[in-house]
DNA sequence: GATGAATACGAATTCAAC
DNA sequence: GTTGAATTCGTATTCATC
């Protein structure tokens, strides 16, 4: 279940706004991922998803597991 | 000074491992800039700075203004 | 090992002051 | 426009359960 719902974890931030864990426990219970906000917590930190700031002046989840070393 | 301050936290996460807004706060107060968490937030909202896990499984605040456009 | 509930903790924002 | 104190809010972790 675990890697399944991952993947969808990167899939929704990739294509949506998600600001906050709770936001990504929403959508992904639409989805049918029922899942609290300890387990996001914990997949954020496996998938290395930072918030960051957007230039439009807000936040949003996205993927830190980039090319980047500078990262790391 | 918010200037000189943010060239410092710029410095500060590159060469250290800091993990909170609070031991920023620290690091800081160390060269002369006496500030608060609360224009740390803003300073990191400013820089676009990001929480990120290190590959040890430690957080870091690190600079997400790279050119990885992924992240934007 | 994976998860949830509750908690402790860290961070973003409000509100006022300057 | 910048900042700090206090607050609200969001998140990481603990502790237990499975």
């Amino acid at each position: 279940m675990k890697f399944q719902r991952q993947s969808k974890i990167l899939e929704l931030i990739e294509k949506e706004q998600i600001d906050t864990q709770e936001d990504l426990s929403r959508r992904l219970k639409e989805w049918g991922f029922s899942t609290t906000q300890a387990t996001i917590s914990r997949d954020i930190k496996e998938l290395r998803l930072v918030k960051v700031m957007t230039p439009d002046g807000t936040y949003k989840y996205a993927s830190a597991a980039s090319e980047n070393e500078a990262l790391a």
